[in-house]
DNA sequence: CACGTCCATGTAGCTAGTCTAAATAATTCA
DNA sequence: TGAATTATTTAGACTAGCTACATGGACGTG
């Protein structure tokens, strides 16, 4: 019963193919595929079965890779406990995030880690990109669902909150309701709306500003882009749904930011991983310093 | 990071010198030291230090053998995860039993267990014989504690209670006492006590009758085998503690047991494992048996 | 429908890691 | 001091697992 073996297969789970697995765990398919003739052979019972010219794990395969998972976890937290006894949290992390949420949190975290831990960013397209997929090949994945609606549970994922953020409405300077401390759905009736991209929970809460208000909403644009949202906004081409502390509201000229009450209008940002990695102390010094930076960025909002 | 190497560690933790890993594994004392340099090189620190002509676990040692174990009871789990699927509890165990349990438990046992599953089983003697050291040598340890209090604990030992025994008073037919339903301590005052090995609750129980009656006894001899005993006490020698299940009490000819009241007078009787054995499907089954059995036996002792 | 492509797998040979065997060093016990 | 016990070192053998290459289905496309 190795260790290694089942490791292959889990990675045969998360990404569906012999090719793949070969590819991220720089072996040849051949290899992969032997190893997993050995660990079928052991188990005394097939674990895959071809599928097209691919292959697909069978149910005895994908209760195997789950116990696989339970394998790694515990080989990374021995990994972990004695790199706390170094006090060594230093190697690669790897990391994707969308936009907004890069923008906000990364810079102060790469400056607050300490020697010897190199962080290693990318950005994806929210709307394109499946984010619990993107766990097979980056360690954090920063993904955002709507608050309390846990989308990412139920794949044996690690998920971990990190904040939720407010999502405002966007007006132009001198709109009329630009001199209210807030705003409600009611309020909102006849306005144009700006589509912000799918990435965020934007529907949604159209849909309950709908209903709250008992009245259609038109939609202008789509955007996936901020500052090309915010632009519009500032020429006065419509209002927006912007999260409160990714936007340029509050510099002068820019456009003004008035909370949304009467319905529940934020993003939950969390950190996704996969159990295993989640585990390493390299990773959770990272995860630290996320939650620190994203505790400061509220922090510094509430006080302003 | 390899699980082979962590492996030895954790035995090496648990036997204490190279050479007896070697034995344990099927190795030369050679291969398990290299393999321990190897582990040690990649851990980084030193895991081993010199102890006279043997050697000790360093703290960091002692801690990476402790989370070598969490891994070994993941993989154990995934084991028996994949027997379970495959309806396939075979395999060997071994077992170690003190005499009184293993008479009264044993038989039953091996004669429940479905095919393709060996029960291995000896006796140790509960006196000479250091409990928790044994789960090295055998998959199940048979032991005994005091009520209540788990001698065993702490070790890092998965202990799962089987049955608790009621430890009776055993006097000769005709003796003045032989007809009460129960006795007391306060009843026991100048008897003549035959002593039963140590490994028996013997002693506290002997000093809480003191306690409680108030008086001294007096103690004749003291002895390890039960059936020496009760000749003794059979032939008008003095009384004795014996344990209610296992002793030849209720037959025609031989002597009588009365329960005691007014102090507990029992023993628990557990199985001593380690947590990775204990994960073995084949190992669960027979502790079910195990369990399935003090039930019964002590069944038939309250009905009749 | 035949061709190129993609994917898994089989075969042969090489390499690296892990074992044994035997010698060495260090310590304890008699 | 000498015998026994224990860990370690070294050298050499073996083997598990890898690569390179070839094979054989399955899919899509001109």
């Amino acid at each position: 019963m190795d260790v290694q073996r089942l490791e292959l297969l889990r990675e045969l789970a998360d990404r569906g193919s012999i090719t793949a697995v070969a590819l991220a765990t720089h072996r040849t398919p051949s290899a992969v595929s032997q190893q997993l003739k050995v660990l079928e052979r052991e188990a005394g019972l097939p674990l895959t079965q071809r599928h097209g010219r691919g292959l697909v794990l069978t149910d005895a395969g994908r209760a195997l890779a789950r116990s696989a998972t339970d394998v790694a976890v515990s080989l990374a937290k021995a990994t972990a406990l004695w790199d706390e006894f170094r006090n060594n949290a230093t190697g690669e992390v790897s990391l994707v995030t969308f936009p907004t949420a890069g923008q906000m949190l990364l810079p102060g975290v790469i400056k607050n880690l300490g020697p010897g831990l190199v962080l290693n960013c990318a950005d994806e397209d929210p709307e394109l990109s499946d984010f619990p997929a993107l766990t097979a090949e980056y360690d954090i994945v920063l993904a955002h669902s709507m608050s309390g609606q846990l989308s990412w549970a139920g794949r044996g994922l690690t998920v971990v909150p990190l904040m939720t953020e407010p999502l405002d409405v966007g007006l132009p300077v001198g709109h009329p309701l630009a001199d209210r401390a807030w705003v409600r759905p009611s309020d909102l009736i006849g306005e144009t709306w700006i589509g912000v991209s799918d990435g965020y929970p934007f529907e949604r809460i159209l849909h309950a500003i709908e209903q709250e208000a008992g009245a259609h909403l038109s939609m202008a644009q789509r955007f996936a882009d901020l500052a090309l949202i915010e632009s519009f906004v500032i020429a006065g081409l419509g209002i927006a749904l912007v999260p409160r502390y990714t936007s340029s509201g509050g510099q002068p000229g820019r456009l003004v930011l008035k909370p949304l009450r009467g319905i529940e209008s934020q993003r939950q940002i969390v950190a996704l991983m996969r159990p295993d990695r989640a585990e390493r102390l390299a990773v959770r010094t990272v995860l630290d310093a996320l939650r620190a930076q994203a505790l400061q960025v509220q922090h510094s909002h509430t006080v302003k």
